[in-house]
DNA sequence: TCAATAGTGTCTATAAGACACTATGCC
DNA sequence: GGCATAGTGTCTTATAGACACTATTGA
């Protein structure tokens, strides 16, 4: 047993804040929960919450976090950084690790409040910069990696695919180039046999993501 | 002024670990230094040291670690990452922030232990962890952007800069193509009239970094 | 004037972008 | 068969890489 040593106390608000992201309605949005305690008591904000003594990391605070205020697992869930100091926070000096998740519509409870990004409500302690700060880590990490299939669901076409970079992108992407790159991303594994058909066209091959990439990403050199 | 609200007492220790690193002896090195206090008493570590209620922010406590312990004032200062958990220190629960730095040698002080990161003390904590995850961020960050620019001292030539990168990449890079990019980061402002003469060669013309980049970066979309 | 490094011009190879084409299934 | 979308082939354009060339100074 180690002797007991004595750091200086520090009274800080330790918590890990989540910014969770889904698209919905054809359109990319943050999800929000009313506060449940003060202070900001009822208004709308990022789920959050202490990190506990239990904790194995803050990480693994962000996790059970999203599971508790959420009900959802995310297999992606990635550091965004930390937002700190004495006024962010009411009760005193405080620390926030932010954590964020990209996650399939389907895969949310739909009781969860979605808002657009362009119209969020007023939120409270600085979580407003802490949400434009993530969507454009989001946006960027878009454009050179795999990020954005976590957006789709379990299996997916590559149109579908192809569709979700578009809205995260802001941007057209042309078809025969994106089949092109997603290939050297080497992420997608085709389902064997499966196949979605729309309509009276051409059905379209269903791909599902590969398991080396459901927690990490693939990137690519120049740009997707 | 709010009503007082308790959070959860977290007895977590708190504190803020820096990777400084500079070019010396031709070779990318890190600064340690000896603790001074339990626990690892004596050993050699990164400096780092508790927040204190009376910093603004983690960032504003990493430069005044890197104020107190190695006296250096580095104009770029940037977050990694956060590592946390109970089982990383042998106080307890504990989360470290960790920031990165670089330098030039020139602005440090002699005194200062430098090691080559090929070979490292063995470290305490997760100290190790923490160098390794840092460096081939630096690494990284260095194939497309302005970084390595903070290992030159106030004014260089693009030779020397040149040098620089091949260093930190560990790859040689053809001159002609890496002026070209430079240009394109537009981050160097050539010193009217100042010239470096080596030899009985050609001077070379000096250059300062451009204001704008002190504290921030200059990315190229497709490498260097 | 020549040694030595600074700095530029230009050809070649590779990758990105545009776009037309073929493929396939449903009505 | 032909409509509609899946998926491919290929031409054009931009950028990266290689390398040879000119420029400028001190000895």
């Amino acid at each position: 047993m180690q002797p007991k040593l004595n750091p200086p106390p520090h009274n800080a608000v330790l918590t890990v804040d989540t910014v969770l992201l889904t698209l919905s309605e054809d359109e990319l949005k943050l999800a929000l929960f009313r506060r449940e305690t003060p202070p900001f008591e009822g208004q709308w904000a990022l789920p959050g919450g202490f990190i506990h003594d239990d904790d194995d990391s803050t990480k693994a605070a962000a996790a059970r976090v999203l599971l508790q205020k959420a009900a959802v697992q995310s297999p992606y869930l990635e550091e965004y950084g930390t937002f700190s100091g004495p006024a962010r926070d009411p009760r005193g000096w405080s620390l926030s690790v932010v954590y964020y998740a990209l996650i399939a519509a389907e895969r949310l409870s739909s009781h969860i409040a979605l808002f657009a990004l362009d119209a969020l409500p007023s939120l409270p302690f600085d979580h407003s910069a802490i949400v434009s700060g993530v969507v454009s880590r989001v946006r960027s990490k878009a454009s050179y990696s795999s990020l954005p299939v976590h957006l789709c669901g379990e299996s997916f076409t590559i149109a579908e695919l192809h569709h979700v970079y578009e809205k995260v992108l802001g941007t057209p992407l042309n078809m025969a180039n994106f089949r092109r790159k997603l290939e050297d991303l080497s992420i997608l594994e085709p389902i064997a046999g499966a196949q979605r058909a729309a309509g009276r066209s051409r059905p379209s091959q269903l791909y599902t993501l590969s398991k080396r990439f459901k927690n990490t990403l693939s990137i690519r050199e120049r740009g997707l």
